[in-house]
DNA sequence: TCGCTTCTTTGACAAGTCTCAATGCACTCG
DNA sequence: CGAGTGCATTGAGACTTGTCAAAGAAGCGA
């Protein structure tokens, strides 16, 4: 039930910043969420002409399960990881969201999961009502929807898949991979992930201790390495795309 | 359990059987295809005004991992399983699908994993294009197919927090509840499914055995019954949920 | 019906993962 | 600078699941 109120120097979208009342502002879709859903256009160029910034500190709820499922978000910059906690106090991460993905499009009326900001972040935020009457109007935007929703449905069905039947390094190699192909601006093999060992623990289903061991088998590989708690780098793809498909 | 209008061998729609030129035939959606989005019409007496019903055979290959994504299906009767196959030979199964889903909706060109039919299926079968004129034309029908994606994803998050955590016996015991939720029409606690050991293993991400003795446990603790084969009774509700949320 | 095949169930053991505990490492705050 | 804190790593043993093997049911065709 954390609304993510305005701590100072957090809540920089003057727009949103006042309130739930969105259905009674369209103007906000006018000139800001129309950019909202363009995959295409998420960068410094067009945030000037989306008004609807909002900014999340470390380890901050955006919004947690069962909430009422006002808004839909866009990153723009940081990560963002949608969990379920269960009654034994697990928790399982169902995704991570990386800038330029959409989340918390939910159809029915509240967040099947909880999203916390991985580290400081950035989005984009508008209003479900105003997203709604833009898809009415325009085909092109209920498109984009749904292949938004469809990605992440892959994404889900590739999770299940590893989750099914890939051994713990298997998972982490896997892991490491899919990162590297996601973000291939970065300089060459080098992941700058926000996440800590818990978060990956959680997403590939394993726990911590687990997680270390196959990570420092890797090291051990010299398949990757570690040179800080945040940093990753991959030394050999290959060897890596062969340990995620199970050739030992 | 059979009906259906049809027919020897398997195609019985006339327009979709004469090939892939479903664009040119417009006329498909204007009698038939138009219901297949509606949630709400499965049945009997909506059948007659939808033209394209097809069915296939027990084990079935009803269309493979990348094939080019023709045609969606909405299940009439039956079982079908989406799944996928690894290089180790390992099965996963996505998603079972039963009457009045939808499955095969993809946005990218090809499928992204393979369907079969479980036991004997009857479906409505829509061409791509058809359904994608309609949707242009119509944002309440892209509102349904919305719905659609949008509970499959659901499904496979769920499906995620399964096998992220539960043990080998939880996850038998949410299987069962699953399937218990979903076939609210039966008669209480009876459930006649047409999988295999095999296929549910596959779906949990256990091996055959490991399923096997889940579940002589559960028939030990008298919470379920297996009177045949393709039949389990659930005989303690409220303890199979306890089980499936993991009060031991 | 019998015999054959396929699927299911059970057992014994091996392998993988989890739990608990201790240590190491990096960063922050006095 | 040192103590304190939180996170990461490693180890040892318990427990769960997978593997291999065999026996028991069920369905099918001759």
């Amino acid at each position: 039930m954390q609304r993510t109120a305005a701590e100072p120097g957090r809540d920089l979208g003057a727009l949103s910043s006042s309130g739930e009342s969105a259905s009674a502002r369209p103007a906000a879709c006018e000139h800001g969420c129309r950019f909202f859903m363009d995959e295409a256009c998420a960068h410094k160029s067009d945030m000037d002409k989306v008004g609807v910034t909002v900014k999340f500190a470390r380890n901050e709820t955006i919004y947690s399960k069962g909430d009422e499922a006002h808004y839909s978000y866009k990153m723009i910059e940081g990560a963002v990881r949608l969990s379920r906690i269960f009654a034994d106090g697990r928790r399982q991460i169902v995704n991570f969201y990386l800038p330029d993905e959409t989340f918390g499009i939910e159809l029915s009326g509240e967040y099947t999961s909880t999203a916390e900001a991985v580290g400081d972040v950035v989005t984009l935020r508008c209003p479900r009502l105003c997203i709604a009457q833009l898809t009415a109007g325009n085909p092109d935007i209920s498109q984009k929807r749904l292949a938004m929703l469809s990605k992440n449905l892959a994404a889900a069905e590739r999770h299940v898949a590893m989750l099914g039947h890939q051994s713990a390094k298997e998972r982490v190699a896997s892991f490491f991979l899919a990162l590297e192909m996601q973000r291939r601006t970065e300089s060459e093999g080098m992941l700058d992930l926000p996440l800590s060992r818990q978060d990956i623990a959680d997403y590939l289903g394993l726990t911590i201790e687990t997680t270390c061991r196959a990570l420092s088998e890797l090291k051990r590989q010299k398949i990757i390495d570690a040179p800080s708690r945040r940093r990753i780098v991959i030394r050999d793809l290959a060897g890596l795309q062969a340990i995620a498909e199970g050739d030992v």
